[in-house]
DNA sequence: CGGTGAGACTAGGCACTGTCTAGAATGGTG
DNA sequence: CACCATTCTAGACAGTGCCTAGTCTCACCG
């Protein structure tokens, strides 16, 4: 399973390219690797050399997809941003990632079969520790207090992701979705409900 | 569309009875309308009765599973517990149906391509009603102030959303998932932080 | 410099799927 | 009794994922 070209050129790449706008503008289930090969210009059977079956396609599609969360989350540690502001950049990175995204999304908060695969656990990783830094740090400031890192990270991602899924699925419309991530704002910076 | 027996005796409720637990069992992938028809001793295209197609026969999943999750939230509504035991059932019971029907929970929280499904809307409003008033009334008398129903019922119920799909994903262990849940009523009730 | 071996790709085939069609059986309603 | 919508059968079609055998290409090594 190289990364480097051969005849084609990056067949890898591109199939994983195309791949993602298919996810984006049809859904899952119009993502075949048979059409990903014809779009490619090579056989039917080309795309096996890189993905020895559609799952693992997929989970080079969810393994990027939280490569380019944690870039995001990852400028927000370096970003020159009060507290809460990087709090809400972190949120609505989020937010704009299931609307963009939503089949990706999907992909990525859902049930694996067997257990979380190898291939997205950096992405995963990566993600997890540069949101953990952003949420400790910015509450800490926000509330002159320690918080548990892990957990109140978890807590937060939670809960984005939670509304994401919601507005991601239509139940909820988006401006709803942007009070909602400002509600949860000021739940865990003041410990304040919306009433 | 009828829901009354025929020849078969009851084949929608059977064939949906069956998906159920295919899906639980070996996830949406080995979902196939053939094999349910094959079990239930009918033609391949007995289904289509039924379901004209797939997505149908998943809508009408998903609307069994919030009319499930419906039926747990009312129950809660005239239970007789404390206002903090009241809304920890609330979130087990969602946190339950994410470990023992994760492949269901993938679905009922997808974003369907084109908007949510009028099938499964009963369903919906029935769990969304029931949990109102569960997570309005009981932090209404946890915090002796009153709070949006709407916004934190929707607040609520994405934090304990999201900590399912975290643990239906197999990326935190149930232990943590508990924990989590407790600690989400903390900061709901009390604003507190795990720390 | 000439093998040689691993990886990238082709081409054919298989079992299976969802969906469509035409038609047969069934049972209630007029 | 005749009608007719509903349920179901049976066959077909395009499309899919996966498997296999074989071909091509290139890098590496004796």
């Amino acid at each position: 399973m190289p990364d480097r070209p051969f005849r084609h050129g990056n067949l890898r790449q591109e199939l994983l390219d195309r791949a993602e706008v298919v996810l984006r503008e049809r859904g899952i289930e119009a993502l075949s690797l048979r059409e990903l090969a014809r779009d490619a210009g090579v056989s039917h059977g080309a795309p096996r050399s890189h993905f020895p079956h559609r799952a693992a396609l997929l989970d080079a599609l969810v393994a990027r997809g939280y490569e380019r969360l944690a870039d995001r989350a990852e400028a927000l540690v370096h970003a020159d941003l009060a507290p809460r502001e990087r709090l809400l950049a972190l949120g609505r990175a989020q937010l704009d990632f299931a609307l963009r995204d939503a089949a990706l999304a999907d992909l990525m908060y859902a049930a694996k079969a067997d257990g979380p695969s190898p291939a997205v656990e950096p992405g995963v990783q990566r993600l997890h520790a540069a949101s953990s830094t952003v949420v400790a740090t910015s509450l800490e400031m926000l509330r002159g207090e320690r918080v548990d890192p892990l957990r109140t990270t978890l807590l937060m991602s939670s809960l984005t992701q939670g509304i994401a899924a919601l507005i991601g699925s239509g139940r909820v419309p988006v401006e709803l979705g942007e009070v909602l991530l400002a509600d949860a704002l000021d739940l865990f910076a003041d410990g304040r409900l919306p009433g």
